[in-house]
RNA sequence: GUAGGUAUAGCUCAGUUGGUUAGAGCAUCGGUUUGUGGUACCGAGGGUCGUGGGUUCGAGUCCCAUUACUUACCCCA
């Protein structure tokens, strides 16, 4: 049988780990040095708790996990007219799937909040480093497995909340050393649209169709309105949003002008004149944002990358007034972003942008060749003392008089340190260590071997 | 779901208007080298040309179907 995994997922090897780690460490070192503090939930959560919080198109994508042992249901009658029902229509039965794999981290985390709304102090600060599923067509940087990193803080409706972010993201992305425009925008801007042009139950429409401004340009746009039964009038209405460039400043001038004088307008530009005044990292208004989960009232964030081919976002957040409500406990207003590693890892692939260090990551400090039986006995209890002493090292697992051999495999290894030992050694105590680099050899006894190697 | 592209050795790919026994580089293994690697030279193994059918004296090459992968749309990290 010809091995493989399913489409769109990877496996990932040493070279790989060692890039991805390099990302994660950063991220997860920042998440920490802003307060936030990790916790996991189940690759699995009952379908209920997914469904109706990502829009129509990502109940869809939710991968559902079949109910085990259907072959002993009592109601087959009921089982064959659920699943006759599947194939008309999306739906979800739980008489055929119960359980389904997360989605996103956002929502498992409000169900989190909720159950364990005794444990935890609030505002409480999270992160959280797991792997979701979607049910995608995979293709350039989308995957149906990948990695979310998140760092949310719920029961605190304070704007500090969202600053920290930015300066999380900021900070995480220059460290990084990869070059981004965060952008952001506010949910309620966009009520406010759908108020004043009349069309408030067409948000989602709308949201949606001007999200897509950078790819299918204006006329797109207003010819997707217009399918979506977006009346003339309100279209025209929409037009300055969509010619205007400029600076931060001016856009805010003209949602004023549009939304100024709406309940959701007024305090949408409240907030995001806050954000634009005090933030220290730059940040750009796109006044287009939208972003299609549906959880979204507030401010929301997205970052891409500045150069390279790469156009698909590679972060995504914001914030959620009412997610823990549908599971029972309300007003708790959250905020939250999420680092889409592999993404990143891809930029960063692109543009080449990862340390030198990563790509030749020694294996171990040292490695022992040897003989015999007798020379590796003794070269694995030498391991024993260097290891005891918190240096790395491994002894060539194989017995071969073949040093050649040995020495090719550290080199693949990128061990830097080599120790050979024979019979010689064994009796006078005296270690020959070659450094792999410059091929020098020098002669130790243990004591002065582990100096050597503690010091180097 | 819709539309395009690709499929030949473990990997990356050549393969002429359809013509003898399908090639290269890298990787692997062996040798030059039984106590010192990266280099070099020599050699070896490894293929049902994705699968099934058709055209033809003859198909890796042309046609049809099918599967897998991939890119784009939709949506998203």
């Amino acid at each position: 049988m010809k091995p493989s995994i399913p489409r769109g997922t990877r496996d990932f090897g040493p070279a790989e780990m060692q890039k991805r780690q390099y990302i994660l460490n950063i991220v997860r070192k920042n998440f920490e040095l802003f307060g936030y503090q990790p916790i996991e939930t189940p690759a699995m959560e009952n379908i209920t708790t997914l469904t109706g919080k990502y829009g129509e198109e990502g109940d869809q994508l939710i991968f559902k996990i079949l109910n085990s042992r259907i072959h002993e249901s009592k109601n087959k009658d009921v089982l064959k007219k659920e699943f006759e029902l599947s194939l008309e229509a999306s739906r979800n039965s739980e008489e055929l799937t119960e359980r389904a794999l997360r989605y996103d981290l956002t929502v498992p985390f409000a169900r989190f909040v909720v159950m364990n709304q005794h444990q935890l102090t609030f505002p409480f600060k999270r992160y959280q480093i797991q792997p979701v599923w979607r049910a995608d067509r995979p293709q350039k940087g989308r995957y149906r497995e990948f990695y979310q990193c998140d760092a949310d803080v719920i029961g605190s409706n304070s704007l500090i909340n969202e600053l920290d972010l930015i300066s999380l993201v900021d900070k995480s992305f220059s460290q990084l050393k990869v070059p981004v425009i965060i952008k952001f925008n506010n949910r309620k801007i966009l009520s406010a649209i759908a108020e004043v042009i009349h069309e408030p139950s067409k948000i989602v429409n709308i949201t949606v169709a001007i999200d897509k401004l950078d790819k299918i340009g204006k006329e797109g746009v207003n010819k997707e309105l217009a399918e979506n039964g977006i009346s003339q009038e309100a279209i025209q209405k929409l037009q300055p949003l969509l010619e205007f460039k400029g600076t931060n400043a001016q856009k805010v001038g003209i949602l004023k002008e549009l939304v100024g004088n709406t309940e959701a307008g007024k305090k949408g530009i409240e907030e995001i004149e806050f954000l634009l005044n005090t933030s220290t990292a730059e940040i750009e208004l796109d006044i287009t944002l939208a972003r299609g989960l549906n959880y979204y009232t507030g401010t929301i964030f997205e970052v891409k990358a500045n150069e390279g081919t790469f156009s698909s976002s590679i972060l995504g957040g914001g914030r959620y007034d009412d997610l823990t409500g549908i599971f029972g406990l309300p007003n708790m207003s959250g905020v939250g972003i999420s680092f889409g590693i592999d993404r990143i890892y891809d930029v960063m692939e692109e543009l080449n942008l990862f340390p030198a260090s990563t790509d030749k990551s020694p294996a171990a400090t040292l490695m022992f060749a040897h003989f015999d039986i007798e020379s590796q006995t003794h070269c694995v209890s030498l391991a024993a003392e260097l290891r005891n002493k918190n240096i790395s090292c491994e002894v060539y697992p194989d017995i071969t008089k073949k040093l050649g051999k040995q020495f090719d495999y550290a080199n693949k290894k990128n061990i830097p340190f080599v120790c050979t030992v024979g019979s010689n050694e064994m009796q006078n105590k005296l270690y020959a260590v070659k450094n792999m680099d410059k091929g020098e050899q020098q002669q130790f006894n243990i004591t002065d071997l582990i100096k050597f190697l503690k010091k180097d």
